[in-house]
DNA sequence: TATGTTATCAAACATTTTGTTTTGTATTTA
DNA sequence: TAAATACAAAACAAAATGTTTGATAACATA
């Protein structure tokens, strides 16, 4: 890729990012994110349809860091048993959440905030039904996976938006100690 | 209140949920707004000052109606006993939501979604806390309400949003059973 | 190095949207 | 009936959107 599409690709994003750090998502207009980036009005354009593909774009760079792994594709994944294979894994993704957090920070304010959990959360219904197998609650399965991965996503909502003082196994246990049947 | 005030105002939320339902809250002008509603410009500027603010609202005269009754303030909250106090409760909140389904759907739509769900985590916040007394999780105390709150939110969301043919009473039944430590 | 391609910027532009103001009319209230 | 209020319609300035143009600089390739 060209180096001159790279720095403006990128000149857009940290714009765009230190933007949803100060006024939420719909308040932005394209002209503040020209004008923070520095790049001509055609340039944005020429990037990016709308406000909203932007912002598509964004999620889709992180997630794709973050899931590159192919993760629950390998090894035991009964995390009902001693193997806690399940809350390695979920610290591992947790730790590359906590390498975007400016980014994330911004994204998680508002009203970006239900696309941003809304594209994570499609990551986290195709990575987490190898793993509630463990589980055994008396409910739907949908309503069950909704369940666990509404409460992994807004656990990381929690601990990027104000409480990153604990580590990234900690907010691992926090959630599973929170899931997981005990009977 | 003036008549013609209470019609205007109708008129407008019953324009705007239209819309919601049609597209997202965020690509949905003023212009269409009080073109639905068949409401003069000046008249829907007298009403609200911006869109933002009628979606406020919006959420306002709902929950105003849902937590009318002061829940939380009599009776025994000790769910983890047979009274089954807390499961009443959230039944009695979920019937009320089930009356504005018609609303609640095109709020909690994208990006409007968030708002909404901001706005009812609020209301929950001050609700729940008596209630996960009988909660013994091993994890921080406003981790233990955000995961609780969240989880009921989202429960409900789920239902709205496209798994209707359950009951208010099994509703709340998938939520505590997905809720309470067993041990 | 020479050459063709591509990304960029600046500027101008039509269009849409926003929010305000004004004036006349109809409804409500007292 | 009389005064107050809510409304519609229209005009308006300001801001934002999205497109197009032409010139310049950076890039890739031979």
């Amino acid at each position: 890729m060209d180096r001159r599409q790279q720095k403006t690709r990128q000149a857009i994003f940290n714009a765009f990012s230190t933007l949803l750090e100060r006024k939420s998502f719909g308040n932005i207009t394209v002209q503040e994110i020209i004008d923070e980036a520095n790049v001509g009005r055609s340039t944005f354009y020429a990037h990016f349809e709308t406000k909203d593909s932007l912002l598509k774009a964004m999620c889709t760079d992180i997630f794709q860091h973050v899931f590159s792994d192919d993760l629950g594709k390998e090894g035991n994944h009964d995390f009902s048993h001693a193997g806690h294979d399940f809350e390695k894994e979920l610290t591992h993704i947790l730790y590359h959440l906590q390498d975007n957090r400016k980014n994330l920070k911004g994204l998680l304010s508002c009203d970006s905030g239900e696309i941003f959990m809304g594209y994570f959360k499609e990551y986290l219904e195709q990575t987490f039904p190898v793993f509630i197998n463990g589980l055994h609650y008396n409910v739907p399965a949908d309503y069950l996976l909704n369940h666990v991965v509404c409460s992994f996503s807004e656990t990381v909502r929690w601990w990027i938006t104000g409480h990153e003082q604990y580590t990234p196994e900690q907010i691992a246990g926090f959630f599973i100690e929170c899931i997981r049947k005990q009977g």
